[in-house]
DNA sequence: GTCTATATAATGATAGAC
DNA sequence: GTCTATCATTATATAGAC
């Protein structure tokens, strides 16, 4: 990890705030965060520089360099996301699970561009990705642990390929989701998650609770099939 | 849709065999198409140039420009797919369905080049992505609705909504776990494949006829919620 | 058809004044 | 800390010779 911030400092406000009660630093970083998540890592230092009202030179005095910008606003993205969890996953919070940890945190206002630059970071790959998704994963089983041992959920074979999955399975629906939207006009990412969730909310509850297939044909003939196997060294 | 090639002549091969009983035309088109598979679609002209051993210019005369490139490789992708799908889904193939779809597709040694491309164009969003995905859509409708009528798959309330939701998921997961790779070793996609398929299959088959949840208390619930309320016009 | 050479535009990064 | 001016690189695209 690169540690060209320090970010821990300042108020506990998530990001992109549009307040200017911050330093110039911070509000170099945060136009970043916003322009990164709706243009993508594409997006130009002067563009970013534009945004927060300063030179393009002062951008990098600030950071050294691209990708040390990059880096601030990752761990920046980062912490806000891990914090928010804290909060998101409240004890009695009887929502679909798996597949809003995240799109919970997105309802609330202040997290909207966070949230889109985790999206655009899972798009792009790289280490950010990564952590988040590790991270994600981690609270996901914990949260089916917990579902499991009150018999609310159904107990797995393998439950941190379960949890795997399942974080794939969401994150990778709403990336999609959000990929094939048309970016020529300009978008509400609220409404976008709303209409979102109010598109898939029934398939979603209805394949997770039903299932999908009749019999349980596949799944024993692979349970079998791979028990009878060794596994691979 | 712009009509810059017409690749319906040539060979039935589906795309960057490698031969060289090609036109210049199509060699080109290959190159680039494995080319934006590896490297995404920032891929230079000079080196696509460089890969078909031909001169950057010489790409240019041939495409108009680097969109032009890139819509070519569109068409010609796409109608691999759309021809390589009705091998694939032949009627006695009782796979994991959905899910594997394009899996499928990807066993196909040829095919590989097509396959990556596809992700990478579901990444980066776009045109050639939307139509995939909605001609994917399509085709698992009518494969649902066949398995609904057969008995063998649970009938939804909304079978056009679950067939995109499902499409959302497994394209989805595919993605997450192609862009969380490590891509500074080089890669051999046929093995990350079938890992990802080695690693996926239990939770898969798990989740979709076991399903997660114990009681159907949050579908009947989301059920009776939505149809006492009215529709948004 | 194919190449080499070049025009043009944009970007990341640097240098130095204030 | 902040700006303006500039450099060096890279990319697409063009022009014209062969």
């Amino acid at each position: 990890m690169r540690s060209t911030t320090s970010s821990s400092s300042g108020p506990r406000r998530p990001a992109a705030t549009g307040a200017d009660d911050l330093t110039t630093r911070a509000r170099i970083r945060d136009a970043a965060i916003a322009r990164f998540a709706r243009d993508g890592f594409g997006a130009s230092l002067r563009t970013i520089a534009a945004d927060a009202g300063v030179s393009a030179g002062l951008v990098v005095h600030h950071f050294g360099s691209k990708d040390g910008l990059r880096a601030a606003c990752d761990t920046s993205v980062f912490e806000a996301v891990r914090d928010a969890k804290t909060e998101a996953v409240s004890p009695e919070n009887p929502d679909a699970g798996p597949m809003s940890l995240l799109a919970q945190l997105a309802t609330i206002e202040d997290y909207a561009p966070v949230f889109e630059y985790t999206l655009r970071s899972l798009q792009a790959g790289g280490d950010l990705a990564r952590s988040f998704v590790a991270h994600l994963t981690e609270v996901t089983q914990e949260y089916l642990a917990a579902g499991v041992a009150a018999g609310t959920i159904r107990p797995s074979r393998d439950e941190a390929a379960r949890a795997s999955y399942l974080v794939s399975l969401s994150l990778g629906s709403l990336l999609v989701d959000g990929v094939l939207r048309d970016r020529t006009e300009p978008r509400d990412p609220g409404a976008d998650l709303r209409e979102y969730v109010g598109r898939v909310m029934l398939p979603a509850l209805e394949v997770f609770t039903e299932g999908l297939f009749v019999e349980p044909t596949l799944l024993d003939a692979y349970v079998q099939h791979t028990t009878h196997q060794e596994e691979t060294p």
